[in-house]
DNA sequence: TAGTATTTTCAGTAATTACTGAAATTCCAG
DNA sequence: CTGGAATTTCAGTAATTACTGAAAATACTA
């Protein structure tokens, strides 16, 4: 490995935790992104200094992210590990998979907690921020899974417009596409007054 | 605390390691979103059962993620806290955080690893790996720090909007408004023929 | 500025998470 | 089937992270 490998893959090990991976995962993970051809378990042990049992641990984490594909070699019982070539493919697959795991319970949490309050003792003010965070989150989400599945062309033409995607729907709403009502509804987060608080 | 309170703080302990946060980080800022009024360390630490100096260093935490206030009350020297009303404004320091934390460093090790490999042994496809990663990433992170800063009505436009956006690129690119290159420029991560892998 | 309320620090300990080596299991060629 | 190559499991241990209580530092009132 060259020192310029090395120093990423020691970045993929360091920043492990703060992604919600550990250090021989991420480890496990860039060694595979950068190399050319699949890796095979004892390979990648061996050049990362892990136990055998290690990886095989860290490989079955990334099989559960999706973000290794398994394949064999002829004439090979082995079994060799890669990262898919387009890196957007990777990023589609990270978003779904942290999305799944990081918002999707809490997203479902909300719901019911917003289901169990109409036959109980609620306060009226926490329920009300309860619904406000679904609704947001619910949003976000759901507008991010939309983006993210837009075909690599067009999700790049909306990334390199920017900001500038501010004037595009200004002119839709000057051509009153949408039926009169412009801007979107109102937002119902909008406390008038209430912000900043004392 | 009702029940519906209680799981909701519940949860977000739980999610917290998920989050790259702890459990006492995570219920204590549960506890201040749902809470009318600004609560003091030991109002804390007593409905949670936390330790006062744990609650200190949640809090702390909480404050170099910029998602608590500090304010003091009227004749009261204890300090007190809370969460922003506004829940877009709470979206917003959490998306710039996670981005401070979690994406910028690797950014800069990859521009780094891109300086560095002008002077020195790097194996071609490798430096071709890290410098696709980091076109992405930049470009991803450009774009989300972008649309982010939207006022919120447009923010909320644009994502009800969802995959709709696509017709509006399409009728931009009718316009030829963007001097006759169409679609963007081609993605450098397009290596056609070699996905998927045999 | 002395006295006290409040917050922070930190060393020690508990709890959790990561990692290893040995044993068990699976998988395949002959 | 059988034998061996390959992978997985898991109990034990190492390393890391979380939490507490006591002591120190800070901030305010009188």
């Amino acid at each position: 490995m060259t020192t310029i490998e090395q120093r990423f893959v020691q970045h993929f090990g360091e920043m492990g935790s703060r992604w919600g991976i550990n250090r021989t995962v991420g480890q496990i993970y860039a060694l595979l992104y950068l190399s050319e051809r699949p890796l095979n378990a004892d390979e990648i042990a061996e050049r990362l200094g892990f136990s055998r049992s290690n990886v095989s641990m860290g490989l079955k984490e990334l099989e559960s992210w999706r973000l290794v594909r398994l394949q064999h070699q002829a004439g090979d019982r082995k079994e060799y590990f890669s990262t898919p070539d387009d890196v957007w493919t990777i990023f589609r697959t990270l978003i779904a998979e942290k999305r799944k795991r990081e918002v999707d319970p809490t997203l479902s949490m909300l719901r019911e907690a917003m289901l169990e309050a109409r036959e109980g003792d609620a306060d009226p003010h926490a329920l009300q921020r309860i619904r406000t965070m679904h609704d947001l989150i619910e949003l976000a989400s759901r507008w991010f899974d939309d983006i993210q599945r837009l075909d690599t062309r067009t999700l790049t033409q909306l990334m390199r417009l920017g900001a500038r995607v501010q004037r595009l729907l200004e002119a839709r709403n000057r051509l009153s596409l949408v039926g009169g009502r412009r801007g979107g509804l109102p937002n119902p987060d909008r406390q008038p007054g209430k912000e900043p608080r004392p």
